[in-house]
DNA sequence: TTGGAAATGAAAATCATTTTCATTTCTGCT
DNA sequence: AGCAGAAATGAAAATGATTTTCATTTCCAA
């Protein structure tokens, strides 16, 4: 598998946190870098996989990256501008607990993510 | 503009109210009905305008249309043999709209699937 | 009827993402 | 140092959903 990749994370943190792999491949190519978009693709993947990035999806679905807290969350996105709060999650973890002991199902992991306008872009 | 399309909604419905617009598709191919795969997605961005339909997004970035309004359920997905139970989500409900609330988000929607190994392929 | 507007769908275009595969860069080892 | 095999790299092709184009058909009001 491949490594962290620390120009691609570095450049995801200097972007603000947040990036499509297209926007990440830009931004080192107009920094000068030299990598190829299935590099910075790969990288990503597997930083998503090391659990140091998150996979969110554009209201377009393009697949945005972002830097993220270690701890298992869930996300409350703005489907105009694209904020995102990070929130609590206990309810959802205790559901799916007793859901899938209910069925019988067995190492279970699940997704849950809210979305709506946010605040400012309601008017 | 286009009309609401009642073979694409009356489709969207039997599909058991959500489906990506590939899906619909080869439901209608299978049930006989002729249509284009084009007319599907134009119908189906045309009941989103009229919001008789929601859209999201799937894991993999696959557009996924779902009646508004319509009580929605969640699902149980093993992850080996693709079994599907349809599970009760009332504490997600409540969970999503004080979450909501709490960030002052507004007319907001939300996913949550659990997968795992069900019975039969936790060997 | 009839003429134009709306709908239709096949085929081509788009675009993000993945795969293929040949080449280059590391690694550890002698 | 020198070498073999593993891992990384990236250009180009493939994939797959979605959109656009455009020629044809269907509708409908006058």
């Amino acid at each position: 598998m491949s490594r962290s990749h620390p120009r691609v994370l570095s450049t995801l943190e200097r972007a603000g946190g947040f990036a499509s792999a297209q926007e990440v491949y830009r931004r080192m190519q107009r920094d000068g870098e030299s990598i190829g978009l299935t590099t910075v693709y790969r990288a990503l993947q597997s930083l998503v996989a090391e659990k140091v990035v998150d996979v969110l999806r554009r209201e377009d679905g393009e697949a945005i990256y972002r830097l993220c807290g270690e701890s298992h969350h869930h996300h409350l996105v703005c489907t105009k501008c694209g904020k995102t709060v990070e929130i609590e999650g206990g309810a959802i973890e205790k559901w799916a607990k007793t859901m899938a002991a209910e069925h019988g199902f067995r190492d279970v992991v699940h997704t849950a993510e809210i979305f709506g306008l946010c605040t400012k872009c309601q008017k």
